[in-house]
DNA sequence: TTGTTTGCAAACCATTTGCAGAATG
DNA sequence: CATTCTGCAAATGGTTTGCAAACAA
């Protein structure tokens, strides 16, 4: 389950991610290792991506769209500003709990729950105020 | 906000969302659909979807992949099982008071959160409890 | 009649995949 | 040397869109 070979592209994948401290997206990070690489595929971004995460050493943020990748790699909620895109991470604890008792409740084996604010950030809100 | 015309496609896509317990994705309510009018179009199902999603006559739930939706709605839970890909509610209530929280602590105004549980369902479990 | 909605097909976007060649351990 | 990984390009899956014709108000 963790065999694995460190290629260039793998760490200049990696690399991207934690040089990031917002939420990429697969597509953020692919242009900005092209940046370093040139010669690097998509295909190839997108596979690293999805290993890491598989692997530990990213989390995968699902937003709406396009997926998010996160170098923090505890369990933690995010937020979405709904106009201009912005995810970030929200300063509230994860709720273990809720897991464990819709475990009780369900009888499914719940590994973990996403949850993702949704609103409008001050600076969005300050762009409409006239419009 | 709210004009609109009673086509019997609009009405058609309603029902098909109501008249299933389950989560159906965008493709499954076309399905259902095109059983009753074999001439309707894929296009008009999304957008007659999105329509009554924006108008709150139905709820977008985001999942993973593909969009679901929900004739519940109330703001609640959802519960995925990440093998068979069944979406189900979840029987814990809506916790309102993470949104003020967030709003005090950020800044944003916050319209609402989605949370998806992640797991395996009783009989996933089973299914490969030997393989 | 006027503006909304439909059906169709093409376009889109993010992501995945098949394959032959390159690179790693 | 065996395998894993890459680059490329084509394929995929879900969803959106442009347009002319159909339709509701």
């Amino acid at each position: 389950m963790k065999q694995q070979r460190n290629t260039k592209q793998r760490q200049l994948v990696l690399d991207a991610v934690r040089a990031r401290c917002d939420h990429p997206s697969a597509d953020q990070i692919y242009l900005d290792v092209r940046a370093i690489d040139d010669k690097i595929s998509r295909g190839t971004v997108y596979r690293n991506l999805n290993f890491l995460a598989q692997n530990g050493e990213l989390l995968h943020v699902k937003v709406s769209n396009a997926d998010r990748f996160d170098c923090r790699l505890d369990f933690h909620y995010h937020l979405l500003c709904t106009e201009c895109g912005a995810v970030c991470d929200v300063p509230l604890s994860y709720h273990a709990e809720l897991d464990q008792q819709l475990a009780a409740k369900t009888g499914y084996v719940i590994e973990r729950h996403r949850t993702v604010f949704e609103g409008r950030c001050p600076g969005c809100q300050h762009k409409s105020e006239h419009s």
